[in-house]
DNA sequence: CCTAAGTCTCTAGCAACTAGAGCTTCAAGA
DNA sequence: TCTTGAAGCTCTAGTTGCTAGAGACTTAGG
């Protein structure tokens, strides 16, 4: 049996993490020890491992609740777990794109400054008008993590 | 002079969102009709087209109000407005990166799903076991917009 | 037995919005 | 001129995935 720190220094996991997991139901809640100290099993280290890794994945603790149901599920087909994957992996490719042109659009701008002072500054107008950038990086929001 | 309906159309930006920026003092209070309904100049509109490419652009909105606050002194040197951008930039490239490595581990996931039950699921393997993985995907987290 | 580190619960905060309730104002048609 | 419906107002609370702090308690080592 692990203390929580234990857990979270095993699992890469900050201890407040841990605990706010089972707080939204993510983990079960954990046995306690007589003194009311969370107390953990082999098996509750390779779930936290999973979520961890997940996570490190980018996947949403949604996707990672839907996961853990699944494989809770055994002989259920693995479809509906390959799905999720293949959302995350779409998820992953447009940001990837989005990002692809941010760059090329803040190096751009970054060319035009010649080092001057800021009321003829590039940087500033061309932050300030869309018309001038060379790609369209205006995307609805994809506003995440990772 | 605008209603902030036609503001928010003109710009991308959406109502709420106008007045949240407002509140938060990105944008400066605006004038009021008599019937306390608010108006922008075309001056406002300008200052909001910036905010929205900026962060469209990625920028944070502390980001978004230094530069701004950079524009307000046109005889400063451009140093510090290319600064941010350089910063932008290579918080994109870090993230692009990152993006990248998830990518490569994803499909690499989705190779070993053979289609069966989840008893025998590699994908819920694959998630649970970082050891199984080609790429070190593990950074401190990057979490953040775009 | 004492101390220091670890743990407990609880609340509040972060970014950057978004959603909803319940009200008022405005513009256009009958 | 009246009326209706869209658009505006303020305010609070919710979102995601944590993180930080206060103040009390438990536990392990010397």
């Amino acid at each position: 049996m692990l203390t929580i720190g234990k857990l979270g220094a095993s699992t890469g996991v900050k201890v407040p993490t841990i605990r706010y997991y089972e707080q939204i139901g993510l983990l079960p809640e954990a046995e306690r020890s007589a003194g009311n100290q969370r107390l953990y099993s082999q098996k509750a280290l390779e779930l936290l491992a999973f979520i961890r890794h997940a996570r490190d994945l980018g996947f949403t603790l949604e996707a990672i609740r839907d996961l853990l149901s699944l494989s809770d599920q055994p002989g259920q087909p693995c479809a509906a777990a390959d799905a999720i994957v293949v959302a995350q992996l779409a998820e992953v490719e447009s940001r990837l794109a989005r990002l692809g042109a941010l760059k090329v659009e803040l190096q751009r701008i970054l060319t035009q400054c010649a080092g001057g002072k800021i009321a003829d500054c590039r940087v500033i107008e061309a932050l300030g008008d869309h018309s001038l950038c060379a790609t369209d990086h205006r995307y609805p929001d994809l506003g995440a993590t990772t």
